[in-house]
RNA sequence: GCCGAUGUAGCUCAGCUGGCUAGAGCAGCUGAUUUGUAAUCAGCAGGUCGUGGGUUCGAGUCCCUCCAUCGGCUCCA
């Protein structure tokens, strides 16, 4: 017998060599048919493997991570199988689990797959599924498994094999179809009731576009076919909070062919809620000591060959501008921290005076992969809520913790919740992607690292993730189909105040270097208010949203009285419309809840008689007959408990 | 940049295997209606079917180029 011990604590004493599925029948039969997967002392087991030791069992459904990557993972080897039932000469690569559902990486040689190609997959698929085949898994030798692979001439898996040491290659086989497998399925195939090839997109073998480029299959697969109709109709309902779709709804942005791609133009709308969210960073910014400065759209060539950054992305860059007078060459500015250093230039400092923060909000351009622009998110010129601060070695701690405090009140005041810390770090394969020595390199990034474990933030760390003259704290915050982004960004730099010779006066009467920090809260103003639509689903926080109120007159005949409640509004400095279409009063509610205008004022004869208001609130609650005063006030406490 | 898909009026979309002057709803304009908590009615106007080429007696529909957009990959100062 061995001791089981169970997530609740509880010991169940079996057999030696039952398996993670006997102990989960010893538990319920119910239960039972529900768990897919299993993990005994933390490790991914079979559900069918046999437990020789006491050790801790912890048992997954569908409904845990856990179980839904085995479920995904073991979806994937069906979808290889009926791959190359459909496609014999087709090659296979790698087929993980992901967030959502999982993808198989193909070469399908010259075939080309696309959408039609589905169904056919779809139906294949659950034809070997409804087989009810288990999934087994089984040790082989390095040689074996080269031998297996060289046989099949799949020269993708011989290279992963020669990557992997002898004695540690496992096999999985299911039906008629094996696979290089490190373990975790489900029982059997049977299991998967519903499957949806999502897609197909092209990506490199091993994620290097100078090799060759394979066919992705993503798909995703549930136990329930209700469960894929569920998960689709949510895929539906997030693409309506696509900011694309709502900025163009709610008249904040839009694109110009003509303009060109990754331009965006900024309306009205948008422009004054963009406005509004700069005006609250500037007031927060001068709270903590910085300092507006204005730089220009453009810069020699040389400014950006002393930065590095001619020499970094010169080539990928919008090129330079000629000018009449020959041998002048203007960049368009890629980013603020070069026209700051020469700001920081203009006199001589000394250690009394730091640290200097000169915050602009800067327009830059880039010019980004054709294929990479996406909506606000990603674009070729954007507005950063940039800053560079430039302090001593002493004040770096207590100055970049500042800024993070200043991030977190951002975040905070903006209803982000749920974003990660990143720390992005060098990738340490690469160091030609990076200048600077590695003494600078290792200063900074253990200066992040500190200030981060004092702030008690939860962050993961990324390698290869750094800017190229410095390390990064990324705030990363996911839109509305869980992709994500960076918004808010803090990295601390002791290579370009070299470039640029930065020098201070010391207590000591030398010339040193300052250290400096670049930062944006937000990012960049385009990226940022994506997102915040996205979150908000365009139901914008009450001091941020383009109409706060909109008054709704019954008829004409109380256009005079609407236009007093809208000047009595004004006064409270509450931005009020006044819809005097001619057109009745459900149909003026309709269009503006379409507009997600918070508050909506009826008046007719009755309001006008008792000199009150009527009022509903965006989503339909009616707050009844009130007046002016009262709403002025209601709008006032909801902005103060915002911001 | 690469793989796959898409591109018809301001917006959302219809237009089968190529065949008579390209359709609808919403928005717009004009008029009627004076309206009480999610669409009042009628009329009118609006498109060189993303661009440039080609095939054909004939192209929105088929082929190619380019542009833009969407989903990925790579990239992201």
């Amino acid at each position: 017998m061995i001791q089981i011990t169970l997530p609740d604590g509880s010991i169940k004493a079996v057999a030696k060599n039952s398996t993670a599925m006997d102990v989960a029948k010893s538990i319920s039969e119910g239960f039972a048919r529900n768990v897919i997967s299993a993990k005994f002392n933390d490790e991914t087991v079979e559900t069918t493997t046999p437990l020789q030791t006491d050790g801790s069992l912890v048992l997954f459904t569908f409904n845990d991570d856990e179980g839904k990557k085995a479920f995904w993972h073991s979806s994937a080897h069906v979808l290889a199988q009926a791959i190359l039932k459909l496609y014999p000469n087709a090659k296979l690569t790698i087929g993980p689990a992901i967030d959502n559902g999982f993808y198989y990486d193909v070469d399908f040689e010259g075939v080309s797959i696309s959408e039609t190609d589905f169904k056919q997959i779809e139906t294949k698929f659950l034809e070997l599924a409804r087989g009810k085949h288990n999934f087994t898994m089984r040790s082989v030798s390095k040689s074996d498994a080269l031998a297996f692979y060289k046989k099949e001439n799949n020269g993708f898996k011989v290279e992963l094999i020669e990557g992997l040491e002898d004695g540690t290659i496992t096999f999985c086989d299911h039906d008629d179809f094996t696979d290089l497998c490190r373990g975790g399925h489900i029982p059997n195939t049977g299991i998967i009731k519903a499957i949806k090839i999502m897609n197909v997109a092209g990506a490199y073998w091993r994620g290097d576009e100078n090799n060759k480029q394979l066919t992705r299959i993503y798909g995703i697969s549930f136990p329930k076919q209700k469960l894929l109709t569920e998960y689709l109709e949510r895929l539906e309902e997030a693409k309506k909070r696509d900011h694309r779709k709502l900025g163009k709804e709610l008249e904040l942005f839009t694109f110009s062919q003509k303009v060109g791609a990754g331009l965006p133009l900024w309306l009205p709308k948008g422009a004054a809620l963009r406005d509004r969210l700069e005006n609250f960073l500037k007031k927060a910014q001068k709270k903590a000591g910085y300092e507006m400065v204005v730089t220009p759209h453009i810069g020699q060539k040389e400014l950006y060959v002393t930065s590095g950054h001619y020499a970094k992305y010169g080539e990928d860059s919008f090129q330079p501008i000629q000018t009449p007078k020959e041998d002048e060459e203007f960049l368009l500015k890629p980013m603020n921290c070069p026209h700051h250093c020469e700001i920081y230039n203009n006199k001589q400092y000394s250690y009394k005076d730091l640290p200097k923060r000169f915050a602009e909000f800067g327009t830059v351009y880039r010019y980004e992969q054709s294929g990479e622009l996406h909506g606000l998110t990603r674009v070729r010129g954007f507005t950063q809520d940039d800053a560079h601060i430039f302090c001593t070695p002493d004040q770096l701690d207590n100055e970049f913790k500042n800024v993070i405090d200043l991030v977190l009140y951002v975040f905070k005041a903006l209803g982000f919740e749920n974003f990660t810390t990143q720390v992005s770090l060098r990738d340490p394969d690469i160091p030609e992607k990076y200048i600077g020595s590695d003494e600078n390199w290792e200063k900074a990034e253990n200066a992040i690292k500190s200030a981060v474990i004092d702030k008690g933030l939860d962050y993961v760390i990324e390698y290869g993730e750094a800017a190229f003259y410095g390390p990064k704290l990324d705030f990363m915050v996911k839109d509305v189909l869980g992709r994500s982004w960076q918004l808010g960004t803090i990295q601390v730099d002791y290579n370009l105040p070299e470039r640029f010779n930065l020098t201070y006066k010391g207590s000591d009467n030398e010339l040193h270097t300052p250290v400096m920090i670049h930062r944006a809260p937000f990012g960049s103003m385009e990226r940022f208010i994506a997102i915040l639509i996205e979150h908000t689903g365009g139901n914008f926080p009450l001091w941020l949203t383009p109409e706060q109120v909109i008054i709704l007159p019954i008829s004409d005949k109380y256009q005079k009285y609407a236009e007093k409640v809208s000047s009595l509004l004004e006064n409270y400095e509450i931005r009020a419309l006044i819809d005097d279409r001619n057109e009745k009063t459900g149909r003026k509610i309709r269009d503006a809840e379409m507009q997600k205008i918070p508050f909506m004022i009826i008046v007719g004869e009755q309001e006008q008689e008792a000199n009150t208001i009527s009022v509903r609130r965006h989503g339909g609650n009616d707050l009844g007959t009130i007046s002016v005063v009262d709403l002025s006030t209601l709008i006032k406490e909801e902005i103060n408990k915002s911001i």
